[in-house]
DNA sequence: ATCATATGAGACATAATTGTATCATTAGAG
DNA sequence: CTCTAATGATACAATTATGTCTCATATGAT
């Protein structure tokens, strides 16, 4: 069956739908968390009805949105080499692969929380568990100070790869150096001596 | 009509109502910004109407507790004697002086940017360029190094006093290290070589 | 004690959002 | 071409927040 060239080479006219909507809703929540439905449908280019045939409620796209947010933000970390790098490599690597996943990255820092409890709220609960490995790795290396508290060092990982977004997404830091920025703030700070 | 003045000086007869409700307010607020107005009087311990009374409508009370925020959080930096302090311990001062005031912080963040244009928007704005004042002092001072954009600076004491009072709040750092801590994220980072 | 005023409770109207259901249209598969 | 299924548009009900209004009550000043 030749002709299933065609419908695979053309641009896929029934398809997005479903992944359009999820899309749409990343953006469109990440600037305002409280949208209404038809907004996201307007934004996504689709009518109100065919959102709620996919998502049988709002609180289904939510937990839509944040089992995609979970694997983008999994896959995107699993794809870092940890093997011959240092722990701060592999920091710098994360963040790098964190920023360009930043609307992602919000969206389940916002939402996520919210839905403590759930499967969502597990996988972002093992997110931070991550996070938290990755600073004892970073302490049992002598890179992290051992009077640093792991939370804080947790805390402000979160807090450095939501600067680097928000300042890569309204213009002031240019893409390729808010990872750099961010990394080099964790470890040795914005003074002159480092 | 020198009864006048018993009324004019003595504490505002039903004191409670408008400050509990502006305080109640900024709790609630802070954990949810969408919270009800009924939510709000139910805080506050104060009927719904008498809310309205107080506030026309829900645009006017938002405006009214930004007003309050931006003058304690003025009031506080203004209390800090900057002579012969190095930009540091400066620093340190506004970190110290800023976490206390989280929830008033953090609401102007939330709330403010959403009112561009308007009075409490400009406020907004003039608070941020005293912080860019403060780096560019840094700066020239030779603490900030010299490569590192002055929005990213910004950008990062926005963050820390965020984080700082978020540690706090939640418990996991506890009040007084929670300045020193940000402080030093910002100068020195958390590395171990500093 | 008296009186003005703030308050609390609640009824009421309005608007927006959510969620459900219906129906004509249309793209795509066989 | 024909048929199936998804879509868009629309109407509708239910819920919630907002804002206005009234009236009885209670407080504080005089």
């Amino acid at each position: 069956m030749q002709p299933r060239d065609s419908q695979t080479l053309s641009p896929p006219r029934r398809r997005p739908s479903r992944a359009a909507i999820i899309d749409a809703a990343v953006g469109v929540l990440a600037g305002n968390p409280d949208a209404s439905l038809t907004t996201i449908a307007e934004a996504a280019g689709v009518g109100r009805a065919t959102l709620y045939r996919h998502f049988p409620g709002r609180s289904d796209l939510i937990d839509a949105i944040s089992r995609q947010a979970i694997e983008e933000t999994d896959a995107a970390v699993r794809a870092i080499r940890w093997e011959n790098t240092t722990s701060s490599e592999f920091l710098l690597a994360v963040f790098e692969a964190m920023v360009p996943l930043g609307d992602r990255y919000h969206f389940l820092m916002v939402m996520a929380p919210a839905a403590a409890g759930s499967e969502v709220g597990e996988a972002y609960a093992r997110q931070l568990r991550e996070v938290e490995e990755m600073m004892h790795w970073m302490r049992r290396d002598g890179t992290l100070a051992p009077d640093v508290p792991i939370d804080w060092a947790v805390l402000i990982v979160d807090s450095l790869i939501y600067a680097a977004w928000s300042a890569v997404r309204d213009g002031s830091i240019a893409p390729r150096h808010a990872a750099a920025l961010a990394c080099r703030t964790f470890l040795s700070g914005l003074s002159r001596g480092g």
